[in-house]
DNA sequence: AGAATTAAGTCAATATGACTGACGTAAATT
DNA sequence: AATTTACGTCAGTCATATTGACTTAATTCT
């Protein structure tokens, strides 16, 4: 145990750091608005840190990375989805899916089938394997939401909710919520 | 503009999508829990991905990434920070570190002093220009933040900052809360 | 005082996920 | 018939991370 990088026990940070300026980084008022959204800045970080690190350990059984775990999840949230819809969901280029796809496809994960009416698109669906995979790494992070909701307050669900929504671009959201079907009451 | 990359006024998604096998992936429920925080995962990411996207067009000027930024923040945030501490926050190896705090060292963004106490210890600092980009760096981020509470009931930000805690890793929330300082109210 | 531990840095090799730019092919649309 | 679209591919590059081993200097433990 030379090398450190995980530790859990560890002494509280910042033992020796000294104090000639620290706090208030970004002006002198005394903690009002500014103050509060800084701490959530790195909640933020933390938070999807632990959120994606629970199917990155699952991932990596298959030799798969957190590339290949977005491609599964829009897939087998959308099954039937065209090559080019998922690059405009992911927002990578055609070499990176690309490549990702290939293994997920060459691993039995993901199918590839002509279009019905359009027999140049290669749509996509997830094998029962590849649903399986999908369902148990959508399960470890529902979990983790579930846990992170316990003792909120009513209505908290729909506050988060809106909250995230609110942080994505504006010109985007449509797009999403088109996506993710079930929040359409949440428009405003 | 042959190659499709970013799409903001893109038409509908899944539009050939197919209904076999869709919807409910995780079971046969009628639409309990689980379709509840099922759609906050996808939330989670795509908000994450814009609230990271701010930043990462200001550092590209500056040539540096993500890893950059994640390090110029913490060292911001806590002066005088020791470089195993940093190392546990951002939980990656002495090596990835190291090339990214060089290139910062390098470039006058931070500066290593000699602990006073021990020797051994490079306690790190923002200089004045590093402080500069990080205060510019951390108001992109606040000002989405805030945009993203507007229009939210009174105490959502509470509700927001507390659901986010729980996101962590129960073994992890003391030493964030100790670093996040301003958040010890939040403890339960 | 000597041994063990700690803080930090470094070397080498490797992997992953992303990028740009150009090009090709087949199918559909105009 | 010409153009556009959907998809794939080649070649090269870059950023961020990894593992494992090793060194140096300083501190702490026995």
């Amino acid at each position: 145990m030379t090398d450190v990088n995980f530790k859990p026990d560890q002494p509280p940070l910042g033992r020796g750091a000294d104090k000639s300026r620290t706090q208030q980084p970004e002006g002198s008022d005394t903690d009002g608005a500014d103050t509060l959204s800084y701490d959530l800045i790195e909640l933020l970080f933390f938070a999807y840190r632990d959120f994606t690190g629970d199917p990155d350990d699952v991932l990596a059984k298959y030799e798969f990375g957190r590339a290949h775990h977005r491609v599964l999840h829009f897939v087998d949230r959308n099954p039937g989805i065209m090559v080019t819809d998922l690059l405009g969901i992911l927002r990578i280029t055609k070499q990176s899916l690309g490549r990702v796809l290939k293994q997920l496809v060459d691993a039995g994960i993901i199918e590839q089938r002509e279009g019905h009416h359009d027999r140049r698109q290669r749509l996509l669906y997830t094998t029962e394997r590849g649903h399986a995979l999908a369902v148990d790494l959508t399960s470890l992070q529902q979990k983790r939401l579930e846990r992170a909701l316990i003792g909120l307050p009513d209505g908290s669900d729909e506050i988060i909710r809106r909250f995230l929504l609110q942080m994505i671009d504006p010109e985007a959201r449509p797009q999403i919520l088109q996506l993710i079907r079930s929040l359409y009451d949440l428009k405003d």
